[in-house]
DNA sequence: TCAGTTACGTATCGATCGGTACGTAAATAG
DNA sequence: CTATTTACGTACCGATCGATACGTAACTGA
């Protein structure tokens, strides 16, 4: 009744993992099914049959690409402090778009250029995701005092982003590991100085624990 | 014995600037051929003659992009210290990225995925050069005592392209204009404080528009 | 053994890619 | 007028794009 008929000749796994590197090296658009197939070691219909079509094989190349490479994403919003979180995801996305035997740059940043509108919408959709959580993250730092009440989540989760995103592309441009991450380490001084002078321009803080003065 | 011949039906410098317009908007390889002719009016065999072929084409529309559309990069040069400096050339380009009527992004990043090792090329050039300028011009900041002579001049100019890279992504991908100049504002933190004034907050109303840049 | 099911790969599809051959139209020079 | 020069656009080139038709091979259950 129901027979397992002719069993795969390669391990899906691993020829997954080839699209990935495949995308990742060229973007959606310019990696072609026939370059794709050639990474993979599979023929042109033995594709289609296991993926469907070349979208649904990006969909699925990027749900491991994240799955994946994005581990340093978790790690940062697991630190104790707004600054932590900061400089580990800054720092951990640095070294993940200069990861060596690996292509530079970002999947989701190389494939972004492209006239898929369904690819391009998966890429947005994570980005926001990514986005938003680190906004909350920020939020609960406000909240619990991590940071000063009047800071704006949301913003300093848009800057990280913004510059991981200009982390990717000039890690795709050859720009090396150790200046990409001087870089990240630079601009966490957008940060509130944990412990020196924070810009007072707001009289009424309730709060007296942990004031500083210069 | 050098008769005119049969004079052009249209208009090279309006043609040029429909191909800024598409290679703008789509990046080098998904700006087609039949796009392009579509766009500048004139048919298949005329974009040849009139220009050579397609990356000829991008080469002059690149030029007359940078020429039409950068001139926010000579303004910010020619502040008078390092702070104002990065301060104009952050908000210009956020600006510049965002400008309504135009596609949003950046002609320069848009086409950076491409496969075209000339175009590429052409790209990496004219972003290392204005890299260079920056830092020759903090250098002379420091020089000059404008900068903390510990500073790495060379170190804030890849921060400020960097960080102008990933706001022409992310203007690209639908960031409104307002949040790019509050990210170009608070980058600035970056830079050593000029001892006395902390720089006026976002102004509560922002002025509508009709800013100078083009 | 044989029917049922699934994967295999060759060979091919129509559409689109960047790029041209070629006959014609419009200008100038004599 | 004719000769020369240059731009015009239809129609087409070979190559490549993503995607499949189809005959064959390999496995399971009866």
């Amino acid at each position: 009744m129901a027979p397992g008929g002719r069993p795969r000749a390669f391990e899906p796994e691993a020829a997954l993992d080839a699209a990935v590197e495949t995308f990742w090296r060229h973007g959606y658009d310019a990696a072609g099914v026939a370059e794709l197939t050639g990474a993979m070691g599979i023929s042109r219909p033995a594709l289609y049959r296991a993926f469907g079509d070349k979208a649904q094989l990006f969909s699925a190349a990027l749900e491991r690409y994240i799955a994946r490479n994005m581990e340093y994403v978790e790690a940062a919003l697991a630190k104790p402090t707004a600054r932590e979180v900061a400089e580990s995801f800054l720092v951990g996305n640095a070294e993940a778009v200069t990861t060596p035997g690996r292509p530079p740059g970002c999947l989701s940043v190389q494939a972004m250029v492209t006239d898929e509108a369904d690819a391009f919408s998966l890429l947005a959709k994570n980005r926001l995701a990514i986005q938003e959580r680190l906004s909350a993250r920020f939020r609960r730092a406000i909240r619990d005092g991590d940071l000063p009440y009047h800071e704006d989540a949301e913003e300093l989760s848009r800057f990280m982003i913004t510059l991981t995103t200009g982390f990717a592309i000039r890690a795709a441009d050859g720009e090396p590991r150790q200046a990409l991450i001087a870089l990240a380490r630079r601009a966490l001084a957008v940060f509130p100085e944990p412990e020196s002078a924070i810009p007072t321009q707001t009289p009424s803080h309730p709060n007296s624990k942990g004031m500083t003065h210069d």
